[in-house]
Parts: C-alpha cells; structure tokens; sequence
DNA sequence: GCGACAG
DNA sequence: ATCTTGTCGC
C-alpha cells in the first residue's frame, strides 16, 4: 500500500475508511491474541509484534521490523507514524492473529478511527484500542478496584471505556477498534491484564521494542582519522 | 484566536 | 515517544 505523505490526504483516506468500520460481535472467540508497539531511535521507526495464546497467555511467537520514521506525530493522525512500521513486523509473523490489542485508540477518536481501528480495517481483523491516556471524550474516574470502569463519551457518543486494570494505577482507555463490541474489548483486556497495568501481549511488545531500539545505533560521526 | 492533544 | 536516578506510596 502505498501510504499518504500529507495531513490532507491523511485526513482524506481516513473518512473514506472510517465508512468501512464494523463494530459487531466478535465472530468466534479467539485462540491468539497479539499486542503491538512502537519505539523511535535514530530516524528509525521500529515496531514489535507479540503473540500470546489465549486465554491461557502462553506467548507463542514475535517479530520485530524497523522503517524510517517518515511521518510527524500529530494528535489524531497516528497511524501514519507507526502504521506502516507496525504493519511491516505483523508481516513477519508466521500466522495472522485471531485478534490485535493496539497501543493506542480504537474509536476513541476526532474522526471515528484511531490507529487499533485503522489496522483492523486493513486487516480485516478484530482489534482493540488500549491507550494509555485519553486522545478525545469525558468521563468519570473509575473507582480504585481492578475492573472497575466507566464510560468514556465523545459528542454525546460512548466511544470506549475507562478501565483500571490494577489497583493503584491510573486506568486505561478503552475502545474497539474493528469487528469487536466494547464489552468484548473490556473483558478481553481485563483477562490479559494478569501481572502489570498493561495488557501481557501489549505489555511485552512495548518491553521487545525498548531491547531492540539498541541494535540501531547512531549514524559513525565523519572520523578524523 | 486559544487551549487540548494517543504515541 | 524521548531525555533519566533516586525517591515515594500502594
Ligand atoms: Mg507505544
């Protein structure tokens, strides 16, 4: 796929895809989760891709891939940035996921699809957003039990939720991103979330991306010698 | 015009 | 996201 290079033409290509956004039940429940992340380090975009079975979250497989970092980060438009390294490690995975839990928002977003919504639709896959702070709405703050959570509205829409997955962390926001309800979104975060605030795939795949970041040292300043 | 603003 | 050691509270 050939990616936009202006905010324009970002702009465009995400309301002619946000029309193919289907918020439906899940299909079938699934057997592999995976989580993807980003890192940036010396111009280099590199991404991570982690595979758990599920619901036992035994970690199956992973890939890592690494592009040049082309697009800014500008609020609403992160796709562009991390997509198509994202896309290029999910690649190199030896069988597509049942389902993706993406760092970032589903459709918790100015125009309705966030980068986990973004995916889904180019993968035709179920996926999830899972950010770690809030891009668009309003809400309550979710009591400090885990599993407790609250709705999280965007112009008088519920467009996720805020969910605390520990106790004594700050919550995370919640919202599907494609082919998922977001009650299936909350449960299935919930059920990842077994030892840290984030979910195990995502969790892992932010933890592979900060290791792999070191094999892309900085460009040898011109020697003397 | 001003402030908010995923990663 | 990234720059970074110790310190604090659950
Ligand atoms: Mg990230």
């Amino acid at each position: 796929m050939e990616w936009p290079t202006t905010i324009a033409d970002a702009k465009r290509l995400q309301e002619e895809m946000v029309g193919r956004v289907n918020l439906t039940t899940l299909a079938r429940k699934p057997s592999t989760i995976c989580g993807v992340d980003a890192a940036y380090v010396n111009g280099q975009t590199v991404a991570a891709a982690v595979v758990y079975d599920y619901p036992t979250l035994t970690c199956r497989e992973d890939a890592v891939a690494a592009l040049p970092t082309t697009f800014p980060y500008i609020p609403g438009y992160l796709s562009f940035r991390e997509g198509p390294a994202i896309l290029a490690a999910i690649n190199r995975l030896t069988t597509l996921p049942d389902l993706f839990i993406v760092d970032g928002q589903g459709i918790a977003h100015p125009r309705g699809i966030g980068i986990a919504t973004f995916l889904g639709v180019l993968l035709d896959r179920p996926t999830i957003g899972s950010a770690k702070s809030r891009l668009v709405g309003t809400y309550d703050e979710p009591s400090d039990s885990r599993g407790s959570w609250t709705l999280l509205t965007y112009r008088e829409r519920t467009v996720g939720a805020v969910l605390r997955t520990r106790q004594g962390v700050k919550p995370l926001f919640i919202s599907p991103g494609h082919l998922v309800t977001l009650d299936e979104a909350v449960a299935i975060i919930l059920a990842s979330c077994t030892r840290y605030r984030l979910p195990e795939p995502q969790r892992e795949a932010d933890r592979l991306v900060g290791i792999k970041k070191r094999e892309f040292p900085p460009l040898g300043e011109p020697s003397s010698a």
